[in-house]
DNA sequence: TGAAAAATCATGCTTTTATAGGATTGATCC
DNA sequence: GGATCAATCCTATAAAAGCATGATTTTTCA
């Protein structure tokens, strides 16, 4: 459910002229919650709504003015990630701050790639976030990430970019499918489907469907 | 049982009497916030406390008179899952209340297992939450999850209870080694190692390496 | 419209996994 | 003290995955 403080075009609301207008979209309340909570109290900023999922945050961006939209890695339709890409393409002029759970340098690379202005991790202070809004709001970047956790060993620089087939692929793996029955299932030849499992492994860098998949799923890929 | 409202003889904060003192032991701030928020107006219920690790919590509980503790499945340190059963052990009188992202099957019964009086996503409303402190409070029980979002068919029932040398064997697996590798490393031979991974095949229900990784990936336990 | 990328398929070989069917030694628990 | 379970080891075979080295045909897009 879209909550629409702002919409159609007109902003109801113009209790703080010049205040940044933001978009939170992430699936669980608490989060959003505590965000507007965070933000209710500070100068110069307004959530003017927020969505739980990719098709919501498209429709609330079609009918509203948006300045800054928080995008949660992790949403229930499509990737954060994908999200950032769709909505720089659609409304470029809105900027995007990924937020995420995880403080790695594979995410913050790819959100980067896709336009984001910055990347919060969820365990930012008030400090961060409101830091983080004036950077990008002022035309910036920002990012609080210090990749103290090192990654893993078998993880890749970046989240390696994967064709259509290879996502398909990837997903059937995962799902236990072997490549003859993977083959039987997309209708190509096993040989077809060995090569785009060979290419995975090479993408992310690992020597087996082990680390493909352990990896993969921390990516929340699969 | 005892009655945590009238021990130690006397009660600091008398503000509300009867009131639920509520701890809340979570990574992110902003689902810290955000359920203080959220609790902040309701009636008869307290927020002493919050943690950010398994450390702080144990340490709080020894020094706070706590109802109950809502415990995020992902700690920065270990699992909520073995956080709750530590605490149960050291605090039987305290109530913990399990708050997951995922709405999974597996994660219910093992907190359940653990001694949780109840499981919550993450995704919950501002009513759920109230009424599940009411009936957890009451000596009840309460879960909001649907598993509406079926659980993959490769899912078991319940996390398999796996041995020690089946764990490790698991971690290395994930890590890529294969079985010679990991007979080296744990100086036993590749048929040892071979029948544990057969042992995990079957705990998991499922018939490859694949579908096994996803699986423990998805539980947490790699 | 041409170059680049993606998707398709192939052969041959090696290594690893999966599956089946065992057996033996300790430890733990009623 | 017998039962159970974990951990160890074994043989043997079939299936699958990994690795190298290609090639052809579409698609995409600048």
């Amino acid at each position: 459910m879209i909550d629409t403080n702002a919409s159609n075009g007109f902003n109801l609301y113009k209790k703080e002229l010049m205040s940044v207008r933001i978009l939170i979209v992430d699936d669980h309340p608490l989060v959003l919650e505590g965000l507007k909570s965070l933000l209710a109290d500070a100068e110069g900023v307004q959530v003017v709504g927020t969505a739980t999922n990719a098709i919501e945050a498209i429709a609330f961006l079609k009918n509203n003015e948006v300045d800054i939209a928080f995008l949660d890695i992790n949403l229930p339709d499509i990737s954060g990630i994908d999200l950032c890409k769709k909505v720089k393409e659609q409304f470029p002029e809105v900027k995007t701050l990924a937020l995420s759970t995880f403080n790695e340098r594979a995410y913050v690379s790819r959100m980067i790639q896709n336009g984001a202005s910055g990347y919060l991790i969820k365990s930012s202070g008030k400090e961060d976030i409101l830091e983080a809004i004036t950077q990008v709001q002022a035309g910036g970047y920002f990012m609080n990430v210090q990749f103290d956790q090192v990654t893993p060993a078998t993880a890749p620089k970046t989240v390696p970019f994967l064709t259509r087939r290879e996502k398909e692929v990837l997903v059937l793996i995962a799902e236990g499918l072997t490549n003859p029955q993977i083959a039987e299932q997309l209708f190509i030849s096993v040989t077809t489907v060995n090569s785009h499992r060979q290419n995975l492994l090479i993408k992310f860098e690992v020597s087996n469907t082990a680390s493909l998949i352990k990896l993969a799923a921390g990516l929340g890929l699969i």
